[in-house]
RNA sequence: UGAGAUGGCCAGACAAUCGCACUAAUUCUUUUAGUGAGGAAAGUCCGGGCUCCACAGGGUAAGGUGCCAGGUAACACCUGGGGGACGUGAGUCCACGGCAAGUGCAACAGAAAGGAUACCGCCCAGCAUCUAGAAUGCAGGGUAAGGGUGAAAUGGUGCGGUAAGAGCGCACCGCGCGGCUGGCAACAGCAACGGCAAGGUAAACCCCACCUGGAGCAAGACCAAAUAGGGGAACACAUGCUUUUAAAGCAUGGCAUGCGGCCCGCAUGGUUCCCGGGUAGGUUGCUUGAGGCAGAUGGUGACAUCUGUCCCAGAUGAAUGAUUGUCCACGACAGAACCCGGCUUAUGGCCAUCUCAACUU
């Protein structure tokens, strides 16, 4: 059962600043990925989507829910790690399928990062 | 059929699986059920409610509004009416008070541009000349018809009149003025009078009438860690005095630690509890409302009243999504953030009524 609770959110600014100074970045397909294992117990994840990217508040929404979703099946791969995800400026040329397959590589490649080190 | 005008409606549908927010029940941490963005949620341009602050009354300033009547909680909105402009028409558009209070503004052209003006003309009479005329020249007067300039030249057209002309006179039109009639009013109509009145611009200053206190849900209310600091109380410490079996009361401010060999001096300050302010954070405000739907009544209408019925998002790093299948016209603009009424802008489609043009029967 896949589910995305509240708790899986992160959503207090020392949690964002902590994953920014420490985490390990990488990206593409118009998103960067940071990550940064926790002592939560499971996986949470942040957005930080710019309003300078995705000009309209509708599409700003739909590109949220699309990382969730994403982020809800795969998140029995990604033991507790707390993840943020951040928009670039080539978001918007991007279409849904494009973001969907770059999300699951981008978790692929968390899984790995954190098993080799 | 084409080109338009006005008004209204919809915002892909259905099913399955997984998932999110809130509410209710179940219960004690899980299930089940229900509900879950818009016509513009947008721009934040107006108007209100609500909250806090300020406030006797009046004036001034600043800003806004500006034909009339009505609707409304209110409006810059809406409805009906009047006037003007545009369109063959259905219809549409209008900041539509005052320039007879004052100040200002208008390139160039033109003789003259604000109680203006004689450049070319036209007319009159005078003098000179010789070619002796419907001539030319010079100086004077009359004139606003014609020409020319300009966005605009002191009403227009016609007739009379005159030396030539002129509202100088007359008719019609326009304008002004007071009156009568219709209308709640804006305004319209009518006959009369005045020979006619120095223009435009007030989204130029300004004048007149009317309206407006300020800030906004990050408003405001409540709960409240940790740390530092503020106030208070009790306990603990030393010394002296009094009473006393113990001990208690009163007064004083010492005292401890660090620097220092010591004094002086300098710096720091025990434990417990309470109080108030208040940060992180949390709760509330937060959705039942000028509410929707249906009907009746009144009104040309905006709208109002009554009856019945329904409860219809409330997130807060911010909920509506994903996948699959079927169908069609293959889905535009676009995401609530305290709540309503408008305006403006973006945008896919459908329907009804009406207008014009052409064609067919």
């Amino acid at each position: 059962m896949a589910k995305f609770r509240r708790a899986m959110r992160m959503n207090r600014p020392g949690d964002f600043t902590r994953v920014f100074r420490q985490g390990k970045r990488f990206g593409g397909g118009g998103l960067t990925i940071i990550a940064l294992p926790s002592s939560v117990g499971h996986p949470r994840l942040g957005l930080a989507i710019a309003k300078k990217h995705l000009k309209l508040a509708s599409q700003r929404n739909r590109m949220k829910r699309l990382i969730r979703e994403s982020f809800r099946q795969h998140q029995a791969s990604l033991d507790s790690m707390d993840i943020v995800v951040l928009s670039r400026p080539d978001i918007s040329q991007r279409d849904t399928i494009q973001i969907r397959t770059a999300l699951e590589r981008h978790w692929l490649t968390v899984v790995t990062q954190w098993q080799n080190s």
